[in-house]
DNA sequence: GCCAACGTTGGC
DNA sequence: GCCAACGTTGGC
């Protein structure tokens, strides 16, 4: 069964629209252990996403990608040129992992975080969660319906 | 730009 | 293993 999950991302560093641009990415950068390990363990194939733009007014979900690669080491912490270089890794241990992901479609309606703080359907959500600033995280599929119906949306329209 | 929340680092 | 200092995230 499928998993869902919630990526942010700074839409003046990669906005969803640069995903689809792209056609895909690899999600390099990412410098925190629970999310490593998500990304290491937990994200398969096909799994959906919710692709969040946070430092933006208002931050929102601007639309769904979809797992297409499975998590492998994330080379720029062994790119000396890279911003995210870590002199902790190496081949034999590369530290920090990423996945690749693929856009789905945008959202009709953008979902303003407010949105879903207010709907009780996303009670529980790490979103809106207090002092929570996973930029990878788990989403229940309730959740991840909820916010497609905000949205005007349903899972049919994903595929 | 502020600052609360939280993760990491490193001395002890 | 504790915890103070420090850095980062990200909403506001």
């Amino acid at each position: 069964m499928a998993g869902y999950w919630l990526m942010k991302s700074e839409p003046h560093v990669y906005p969803y629209e640069q995903l689809v641009a792209d056609g895909s990415t690899h999600w390099d950068g990412v410098r925190n252990y629970q999310a490593r390990n998500m990304m290491r363990d937990d994200m398969k194939m096909g799994d959906l996403v919710l692709f969040y733009h946070s430092n933006h007014k208002p931050p929102h979900i601007a639309g769904i990608a979809r797992v297409c690669k499975e998590g492998y080491p994330d080379f720029t912490a062994q790119d000396t040129n890279s911003k995210y270089f870590d002199e902790k890794a190496n081949p034999e241990n590369p530290r920090w992992m990423m996945v690749d992901i693929e856009p789905v479609m945008g959202l009709k309606e953008i979902i303003p975080l407010d949105a879903v703080r207010n709907n009780p359907e996303c009670d529980g959500m790490l979103l809106v969660r207090k002092g929570q600033r996973l930029s990878v995280q788990p989403v229940e599929e309730e959740h991840f319906s909820a916010v497609l119906r905000m949205a005007k949306m349903t899972l049919e329209d994903l595929s």
